[in-house]
RNA sequence: GGUGGGUUCGUAUAACGGUUAGUACUCAGGAUUUUCAUUCCUGCAAUAGGAGUUCGAUUCUCCUACCCACUACCA
């Protein structure tokens, strides 16, 4: 039966600030899969904590997930979450906090078939008791054991209870944990697990804080009524499963429950705990796709802005904790979804690996053309007070693109192909600026002035060394004196690649200004 | 503490119960090159420990160790 329904999947987070790249990743799974099943991918905001909501983190949310290149199918339109149900989006609205009502009607109906009841401990007879057993070394649990002795509908009279709800908005609504059972569950990546019931506790189900819904409640409604028929989720929500399990049977839904498969989590690389902001400020690399300014302005960096493509970041984040099961290693976000299952998911969490990012970023690089590098190169040089054209900037690209893992790396890989050098690294000047090598690049820089030969790398580099090699010039001096004169320095791009990309003139014209000012 | 999950080279991972335990990243060495880089080649390096089942265990079972998550009127 679940079988025959069209595949609906969700990934729903909190606002609660930026997207951090587990969270990608677990979007990235959703995705993956719904297209793989011809289905539906939709952004449900999970909104419920009114006190941990952050300002602007919902659009950052959408826009990471934009430029990743996984859009929702559902939910989402025009950058904006979808308030009202439509054709489109029939399930709306797709924010918790809108969804208030419905989510009071399903909380009532679990009272009056007994699964829930009220409960009017304040926070302060919870935080008393919690204290109680702490003095003793043990843990308070509100259960089928301490509810009896606490402050409830189960406790107390039918007219006290009354009288509570009516004058007072202090209660709660937790669930009614049924006494030994075992709890028999199945998830798609970690096979099936068991649970009694006597280890779980009476969980809150409404909070009289913010007349919301809990995540537990609110989950499973919307899970139902959106008709989702996978959820895939982090495994930090894997202990409350249970509780999950209960909550469908407890509203008569299990004939059309979603199938389950959580998600191990992403450590840090050091593989003590789980990635966090802090990581990424402390060991150098982004933990967030997009750069995120807090509310108090705290600027956290991310991976669109340290110039990775998205592309890129989004194949890395795949394999981590998923192969194809081939020796594929650069995939497509399409082929990504053909080659994707849930069974292939690793169940061991993954730790992050920065070099790895950086390497399937430079595989990218290299995938592209010069002329759509040059596109995102040009804003650069402008930066650098560069003024060039997309042409050039192409053929500049061709040269340099395979020392490059990132488009930045351009500018700082070879400025010399923009600029003339205004300094001569001493060191490489004492080496190499020496008469043996002097004199005969008087002689090279007029052969390159007078070069009438082929515009390519290769037919410029045979014409300098045949000359040099045919007077019998220590090539490897001339070659570096050169490089001096056209670099600043003795390393970098081979000769011909540079005058090839500057052209003929120019380089006549730099080794004259290396005459000038290096032999004062 | 309790409950649940996990454990293959440094990292990410592969391996119908039968392989010299494979691949990629990193690292080291070499070749090519006018330098640096690229490229190519080579190398280093792993089944957490202990029982059991089996002709045979990385793979199945149990125990131990370690790691992680959860244990909120947060998600």
């Amino acid at each position: 039966m679940a079988e025959s329904r069209k595949t609906r999947v969700r990934f729903a987070p909190s606002p609660t600030g930026p997207l951090h790249i587990g969270g990608v990743r677990t979007a990235l799974y959703n995705y993956l899969y719904a297209k793989q099943h011809n289905g539906t991918f939709v952004l449900r905001i999970e909104d419920t904590d009114s006190n941990r909501f952050v300002p602007g983190a919902e659009e950052y949310i959408i826009e990471a997930l934009r430029w990743c290149g996984i859009t929702p199918d559902e939910g989402v339109e025009n950058g904006k979450i979808v308030e009202e149900a439509s054709s489109r989006h029939p399930y709306g609205p797709y924010r918790q906090s809108q969804r208030r009502a419905i989510y009071r009607r399903y909380a009532e109906q679990l009272i009056e078939n007994g699964y829930a009841y009220y409960a009017f401990d304040t926070p302060e007879e919870l935080a008393a008791r919690r204290a109680e057993a702490e003095s003793k070394g043990e843990t308070f649990i509100y259960n089928q054991e301490s509810r009896k002795t606490l402050r409830n509908s189960l406790t107390l009279g039918k007219e006290e209870c009354a009288r509570l709800l009516e004058t007072t908005t202090g209660w709660t609504i937790r669930f009614k944990m049924p006494e030994n059972e075992v709890v028999k569950m199945d998830d798609l990546i970690r096979g099936h697990i068991e649970v009694n019931t006597d280890t779980l506790d009476d969980k809150v189900l409404w909070k009289r804080s913010d007349e919301l819904p809990t995540y537990h409640l609110a989950n499973i409604v919307d899970d139902h009524l959106m008709e989702i028929t996978e959820v895939i989720r982090g495994e930090e929500w894997l202990p409350s499963l249970p509780l999950h399990y209960m909550l469908y049977k407890a509203f008569g839904w299990q004939d059309t429950q979603p199938r389950f498969a959580h998600l191990s989590l992403l450590l840090k690389p050091s593989g003590q705990g789980k990635l966090s902001k802090r990581d990424g400020d402390k060991l150098g690399f982004p933990v967030f796709p997009l750069r995120w300014v807090s509310p108090e302005g705290e600027v956290t960096r991310g991976y669109r802005e340290d110039g990775y493509f998205p592309e890129a970041f989004i194949n890395m984040l795949a394999f981590l904790g998923w192969n194809p099961g081939d020796e594929r290693e650069i995939l497509s976000l399409k082929e990504l979804s053909e080659a994707f299952s849930l069974e292939r998911v690793i169940k061991s969490g993954a730790r992050f690996n920065p070099e790895k990012a950086k390497w399937y970023n430079k595989e990218y690089l290299r995938m592209k053309s010069d002329e759509e590098l040059a596109e995102a190169y040009m804003p650069i040089l402008k930066e650098q007070g560069v003024d060039s054209t997309p042409e050039y900037a192409a053929r500049a690209i061709s040269v340099i693109k395979d020392r490059a893992s990132f488009v930045a790396d351009f500018w700082t890989a070879a400025p010399y192909l923009f600029v003339a050098p205004s300094e001569y690294v001493a060191k490489d000047v004492a080496k190499f600026w020496v008469p043996e090598a002097c004199g005969p690049l008087e002689k090279v820089r007029a052969l390159i002035a007078d070069y009438s030969g082929e515009m390519e790398p290769a037919a410029i580099a045979g014409a300098i060394e045949g000359y040099i090699k045919q007077n019998e010039w220590p090539i490897g001096k001339v070659m570096n004196c050169l490089r001096l004169a056209l670099t600043g320095s003795a390393s970098g791009l081979g000769i011909a690649e540079i005058i090839y990309t500057i052209g003929t003139a120019e380089a006549a014209a730099r080794v004259d200004k290396a005459f000038s000012v290096l032999n004062q």
